[in-house]
RNA sequence: GCGCCCGUAGCUCAGUUGGAUAGAGCGUCUGGCUACGAACCAGAAGGUCGGGAGUUCGAAUCUCUCCGGGCGCACCA
């Protein structure tokens, strides 16, 4: 409602600033400081001031004057030293509300990928790993709710050298068979991913001290890419069993994906290439027969020395496995994967893995777009050498619509790893902040975490509803714990380093998913109690008109709190524009913050005025769905009690 | 050395892409539960927006420079 007004503003203004003043203007609105100055502002004048060299003063008066009744719109004046200030009529807005007009446009055509999580399939998902699912997501949900279809792509490295290290701890160190690794996935006493984890860190530290085992690496990578022998067996033994264990993970947090490309495909389907005949026939790669980079197929441009794609032993990098992978997003390889069912969730979505064996049904995954890549600050200059060779083959559009959706990384405060009992060096612990590191076992695991965060619920819950059953304390600590981890991990703008702090994650109080959920279980409360009371909700629609929405909202409190109530939609726009999460979890807060004070101030149920009474609980009502909409854009679910 | 990011209240962070008197949460202090549940609310204290120069009607925001911190710059991913 308010985004539409805002659009009919901002055309208005165009118009007529084109006609009188022949200057084609980009209208900005702004959200006045104090709120005397009226819903809107725009600084039109100051921008037309530069221009026709006059004073904004003069000019946003002569607006003022000129520009026309806009719909919805009851003044618009000239204030300080050139803006303009609007203000809305209250009883037509509030009404529109009430009727349910919300005044929205057509759905964007073409399809949206988002690749996101992405974690390597060898060990536990730790803390870093849910920052990137949850601001995927997120961001998924954001552009679900703005219209926009969208594909989720979780990348699948299972042929990898993370992989590798772990199949050679196997092997090596612990000289099991893959009919032993094999029993040790079905033992329900072991948690496989967390055996993984400590394993990885086992072998990392044992290359450190015995250098002359590495060639156990190269030997397993080769059997993997041949897809032949033990090694090989027990790669797709480990990441099987480990990418399941992430998607329960990441289940656990809401967070579902609809296919899953492998790199194992990528390699078996010839991707590479495909993507390598085209890299040379663009002469987007050339190969180098001097210095240390002699016989490698390079792309120039990025660096001096120019990136490798293709190591003299003739394997391909990674970055040109993803140039192959971004190709393929775009439709422009040529080639396709096969694909199976691996899972079925919950609603009845079908999650896809895709496969070399051709008959399954092609369930026309790819050919986006657009593509988000969440991935972290750490790889920009990998991602932009993909851009790069995108360029290079010629596909400028796609490569201005591959965003590298990067943030910045999740590090542990030292007071975390005291707590986590984790030794830090004399260097490390003059530091702010020490980077997670899967290869040390240094970091906190997701599922951990979670766990704790229930724990922690559990007790508030139980204490609060002695009467409830277990199940049920059960059921909403979780909900609980998701919202008060997902909003934790949204709070933050992407690049702004977290710095994990468990007093902080596990916080209940003030800015936290929480305290939006209690918000809006609080608004439910009073709905229903007004039924327990034998009263029937009233029928807003019937009871009140356009003139009882104005005498009610001439009260500025309940006029500022049904404005900020309404503008879910603008602000969802805005963070999909800005690609910033953070600020629709700003906002779910800020709404949770109004409701509170409105519930505080204004008793609901025992008003004695009819129309105001009924006014209040409509108010209620609509904060009530306000709530649960943005809640659900940012994945947090909302208990029926807490 | 080169590139990217960060520096805003005691702490952790926002700041609508250059606009009106710089905002939240936590912490501290004061007050509020026989109202629809206090995981809440009200109030107070707390700022040279890292330093300096520049751009203009106007700068936390743009440019330059210096200081401090982080991350990249592999035939690893």
């Amino acid at each position: 409602m308010f985004h539409s007004i805002e659009k009919q503003v901002t055309d208005a203004f165009r118009a007529h600033i084109q006609a009188r003043y022949g200057v084609d203007l980009p209208i900005t609105i702004e959200q006045p400081r104090q709120s005397e100055f009226g819903e809107m502002a725009v600084p039109a004048a100051f921008q037309l001031a530069k221009q026709l060299r006059q004073a904004p003063k003069k000019i946003a008066t002569e607006l003022a004057a000129e520009v026309g009744p806009i719909e919805g719109v009851a003044a618009l004046e000239a204030a300080g030293n050139g803006y303009l200030n609007i203000r809305l009529d209250r009883g037509a807005y509030g009404n529109a509300l009430l009727r349910g007009e919300s005044g929205e446009g057509a759905a964007p055509d073409g399809k949206i990928i988002v690749e996101h999580t992405n974690i390597n399939p060898n060990k536990a998902a730790h803390i870093g790993h849910l920052r990137n699912a949850t601001l995927g997501d997120t961001f998924v949900r954001m552009l679900r709710a703005g219209g926009y279809r969208v594909e989720v792509q979780n990348y699948i490295d299972n042929t990898g050298v993370q992989v590798a290290d772990v199949v050679v701890a196997f092997l090596h160190l612990e000289g099991k068979t893959p009919a032993q690794v094999r029993a040790l996935i079905e033992d329900p006493a072991i948690r496989f991913d967390y055996y993984c984890w400590d394993l990885y860190a086992r072998i990392s530290e044992y290359y450190k001290q015995h250098p002359e085992a590495l060639p156990w690496r190269s030997e397993t990578l080769h059997s993997i890419e041949a897809a032949e022998g033990e090694p090989a067996e027990l790669a797709h033994l480990v990441a099987d069993a480990i990418v399941k264990a992430h998607l329960a993970t990441m289940l656990r947090l809401d967070v579902e994906y609809d296919v899953l490309p492998r790199e194992s495909e990528i390699l078996h389907l010839k991707f590479w290439a495909s993507a390598f005949e085209q890299l040379k026939e663009r002469k987007a790669i050339y190969l180098e027969t001097e210095g240390k980079n002699a016989g490698c197929w390079v792309m120039p441009g990025l660096s001096e020395e120019g990136k490798v794609i293709v190591r003299s032993d003739g394997t391909v990098t990674y970055v040109g496995k993803d140039i192959a992978y971004q190709l393929w997003k775009f439709g422009l390889l040529g080639k396709d994967f096969h694909y199976r069912p691996f899972l079925t969730y919950a609603d009845g979505r079908v999650l896809w893995v895709s496969t070399e064996e051709a008959g399954s049904a092609n369930a026309g995954f790819g050919r986006g777009k657009r593509v988000y890549n969440v991935i972290d600050t750490r790889q920009s200059y990998l991602q932009d050498v993909v851009v790069a060779g995108l360029r290079a083959l010629g596909y400028e559009e796609e490569a201005n619509q591959s965003v590298h959706f990067s943030y910045e990384m999740v590090a542990l405060s030292p007071r975390c790893c005291a707590e986590l009992g984790i030794p830090l060096s004399e260097e490390d612990r003059k530091r702010p902040y020490v980077e997670v590191s899967g290869r040390k076992g240094l970091g906190v695991k997701a599922d951990d975490l979670l766990d704790t965060l229930i724990g922690n619920a559990l007790e508030e819950v139980a204490s609060r509803h002695p009467e409830a059953s277990a199940d049920e304390h059960k059921h909403i600590a979780s909900q609980i714990a998701i919202g008060a981890l997902r909003y934790f991990l949204l709070k933050y703008t992407r690049n702004s380093v977290i710095a994990f702090d468990f007093q902080e994650a596990l916080s209940f109080e003030g800015e936290t998913g929480p305290y939006v959920q209690y918000a809006a279980v609080r608004a439910r409360n009073i709905l229903r109690k007004l039924e327990e009371r034998g009263e029937a909700i009233p029928d807003f629609q019937r009871e009140l008109d356009a003139a009882a929405m104005a005498r009610q909202l001439a009260s500025d409190d309940f006029w500022q709190v049904l404005l900020a109530a309404s503008k879910v939609d603008a602000v969802v726009e805005r963070a999909v524009a800005a690609g910033e999460p953070a600020h629709v979890a700003k906002y779910a807060f800020q709404l949770a913050q109004a409701f509170n004070n409105f519930y505080h101030q204004y008793p609901i149920i025992h008003e004695e005025n009819r129309e105001k009474k009924v006014f209040l609980l409509w108010m209620t009502d609509f904060f009530h769905r306000q709530l649960e909409r943005t809640s659900s854009i940012l994945g947090i679910p909302i208990p029926e009690y807490m």
